[in-house]
DNA sequence: TTGATTTATTTAAAAGTTTCGATACGTTTT
DNA sequence: AAAACGTATCGAAACTTTTAAATAAATCAA
């Protein structure tokens, strides 16, 4: 690992102001909450039955969290599925814990 | 304690919906750090150097955050000092930590 | 009590977000 | 190849949030 080149850090305000407005719609933290049910992936064309939206503004709630990487998009065939990514959102609670902590 | 009348949950997808939109703003994301970085509680009057925001702005991102409980106000005198509410934070990142427990 | 200081409220403009119809794009099925 | 299906993009309307000037309210200092 080079000293000149340091990695960014993982989590930072930017990051956490942009996962933070992901979160802050109740219609994706159903997403979410329904990321956690499928205890896998959920495939976007169930995301129809959940949400009483039309489908351009489900694709535009998909689109907020996948911009932040909290969820993780996978194409098969014509559908794509979601899964949450761990990472970031440790990441995140990281940089929340942070504000307590001295 | 009664069985009939039990504790509403400490944190819900409403209130995590609340705390998240306190959260997405780098302003309100930079009083939590100046919170921090006191160690105790900082005086609403060193925000103005802080924030390059006139004072009504400052007033509407502490009420923000006042009104989601994730930062606590008190009097003293003409000045209000606030502080971080551990409680609250922890309560927002245990919802958090749910999402991806099953 | 008068004037200075600090915080809160009101109002209105600017900026940003959410929503959906229309439509385009890519993939599968027939 | 054509039709069907699932997802993405565009554009515009409705709604929400952010900002600051003006002003009010509360407290302190002279």
């Amino acid at each position: 690992m080079s000293t000149l080149a340091p990695n960014p850090p993982a989590m930072n305000s930017k990051k956490a102001e942009k996962i933070s407005k992901a979160l802050a719609d109740p219609n994706r933290l159903l997403i979410l909450k329904e990321i956690k049910k499928t205890k896998d992936c959920l495939y976007c064309v169930d995301i129809n039955d959940i949400l009483d939206l039309a489908q351009p503004s489900i694709c535009h709630h998909l689109k907020q969290l996948t911009d932040t990487d909290i969820i993780l998009a996978e194409k098969e065939g014509r559908n794509v599925k979601y899964k949450l990514n761990n990472k970031v959102l440790d990441e995140y609670i990281q940089f929340l814990e942070a504000l307590k902590k001295d």
